[in-house]
DNA sequence: ATATTAATAGACCGATCGGTCTTAAAAACA
DNA sequence: TGTTTTTAAGACCGATCGGTCTATTAATAT
């Protein structure tokens, strides 16, 4: 990795937090600065401007969570193991506390009006993320888990979509108890599909 | 109403709309200016600063969507009639297309980390939105229209993250699938407490 | 209609914005 | 190690930021 290279991502790193919390619209070239004790100069010889900077952020964040999620769910084999970890690695919340916030609400909700660009790789990660928990469902019935009647697609948006809702009820109560409670009924859902 | 009270009326109407889809950072009063061809004199004459009209702002849509709402259940009787007229109302999201998106959702991930005067006014109107549904689910079963059994708050905090969670996807995806597959969904959950 | 009060316009303020450019330092290569 | 190329620093730019202040206009009360 070239000099660089190691300075592009130190910016990444640094500031990814910083936007995720205060916005993008939030976040000056300063606090960047401020955050990676680096010059303008610097900042604006390794990225074209600051929307640049704000997409490669958005990237790093979302590249980040699922490299954790992945390394978690790794460690088990079953579809429902695998599922029960992922929400229980979700409930943690570890990546929200640690980067400020989960990404997707953050440059989705500031991106969907004003930023076509951000607003598509939104897109596709919340798609992904879908599709990463409907492939789980899918798991489980092939491995005779889950009854093969569900909704896959279906289930899956529901789950996704209670998540994300769940974490902006939680974040703006400063408190876990809603998404204790959404976890533990989506826990009952995977038993109604369970064999 | 004053000269004032309507001036300040007429600037909140105009900058609501703004504020909701670009931010409140994202908002500049010159574009608040542009938008009601006053002068700045004008609109600091009326607001002590920027922060205050944001917070009147994010009351008169939250007011004024509760208000279209409430107009529309007063048309129903029964429980799930009107619960019925929520989720159609929730879905055409006339008002969304209207002033810009949820306010929710825009004003409560940009306040969490930022603004905690509006992140507070943002908790109120989650709580107050939560507990609209919760009655909804009690008289039902006052009316015995739905089993007893039911927990109220959990199915209407289940709800109610569906919905917001499912905004986001349908928004950013310019797609009412998602939407239209989440309300079919809590359609069939209450089929399954009705009578 | 006139006097008084309230409300709006817009010039002005210092600070900060995102971004550029030249110079100096440091890394990479020979 | 000496030379070339790359990378960082920071002064500088015009534009815009949120906000103030005074002069003028418009509304209100008598």
């Amino acid at each position: 990795m070239s000099k660089a290279e190691r300075t592009r991502q130190f910016i990444i790193e640094k500031a990814a937090p910083i936007i995720n919390r205060k916005g993008m619209a939030g976040t000056s070239i300063s606090d960047i600065m401020e955050a990676t004790q680096l010059a303008k100069g610097c900042l604006y010889g390794n990225f074209v401007n600051k929307d640049e900077i704000c997409l490669e952020a958005f990237n790093y964040l979302t590249r980040q969570y699922s490299t954790e999620r992945d390394a978690v769910l790794n460690q088990y084999s079953s579809a429902k193991e695998k599922l029960h970890a992922y929400l229980d690695h979700f409930k943690k919340g570890e990546f929200r506390n640690e980067y400020g916030g989960c990404p997707i609400l953050n440059f989705g909700t500031e991106s969907d009006d004003t930023n076509p660009e951000i607003k598509d790789r939104v897109r596709q990660v919340i798609q992904a993320s879908q599709k990463y928990l409907e492939n789980l469902l899918i798991q489980g019935i092939n491995n005779g888990e889950f009854h093969a009647e569900i909704n896959t697609e279906k289930v899956a948006l529901k789950f996704y979509a209670m998540l994300e809702g769940t974490i902006l009820i939680s974040r703006i109560n400063n408190d876990d108890k809603q998404m204790n409670a959404i976890i533990a009924s989506i826990k009952e859902d995977i038993e109604l599909f369970s064999k």
